[in-house]
DNA sequence: AATTATAGTTTATAACATAAACTTATTTAT
DNA sequence: ATAAATAAGTTTATGTTATAAACTATAATT
C-alpha cells in the first residue's frame, strides 16, 4: 500500500499549486492579491490562471473596477476535489 | 507564517521525489528495484538519478553482480535535509 | 503632452520529463 | 555454433512546461 500514485501534473507545479492552496480558504481573490501572495510575475501567473481554468478547477471572471480590468478567480468543486486527492496522493511520497 | 516557500525543484518532480521517498526508508536500493517500485522506464530512471547524484542528494554505485551490471544507490545527508526541507515547505501547501 | 502606473496578455526561450532508440554483455534456444 | 531473447543500463530526441521578456491598453500623474 505504500504506491506512488500519479500525481496530478496540473497541480504538481509550484505556481498553480500554490494558487489553488490560497484559493482553497478563500471565497475568492483578486489577480492582483494572487500575484502580491504568489510573488509570482504578472506574466507566468496569467498562464498558470488559464490553465487552472481550463482544466475546470477554477472559474475566472473579468468585470471592471471603476475603469480597471479587475480578474477575480475561485475554486470550482471540480478544482477541490482534485487537490484533495492530489494532497492524499502526495502524502504517500512523504509521510 | 502561510508564505509559500520556494520549492526545490530537484525534489519537486514525481519520479525523482519518488525516488527519493523511496531511499529515505532504505539503507540501498538497486536500480532494478527503484525502477519497479517507481514503475518507470529505464531510460527516464536513469536521468533522474544522474540529476540527484549531480546535485550529491545521491550516492551511485556501479558494480557488477556475477556478470551483470549492478547499480546500487543510497541517500546522503544532503539529500535527507533536502528532502525534510522539501517537505517542510511543501506542507504549507497542502495544509 | 509626456511619463509613469495599473492590469493584465502574448510570445519567446530555456529547462524538463519522458519515451524511444541504442549499447554491451549474457543467457537460452535451435 | 549461431541466432534470438533477456538484462541492465545509457544516450539521444522530442514534446511540454515554467518562466521571463516584451507587449497592449487604459488611466493617472507631473
Amino acid at each position: 500500500m505504500s504506491d506512488f500514485k500519479p500525481l496530478d501534473p496540473l497541480l504538481h507545479s509550484q505556481l498553480r499549486l500554490a494558487i489553488i492552496s490560497l484559493l482553497i480558504g478563500l471565497d475568492s481573490a483578486e489577480f492582483t492579491f494572487i500575484k502580491e501572495k504568489t510573488e509570482s510575475t504578472a506574466g507566468n501567473l496569467s498562464v498558470q490562471l488559464d490553465k487552472l481554468q481550463n482544466a475546470g478547477y477554477i472559474s475566472v471572471t473579468k468585470s471592471f473596477r471603476g475603469k480597471r480590468p479587475l480578474t477575480t478567480c475561485s475554486i470550482t468543486k471540480v478544482g477541490i476535489r482534485a487537490f484533495e486527492e492530489y494532497v492524499e496522493n502526495l502524502k504517500k511520497y512523504i509521510e
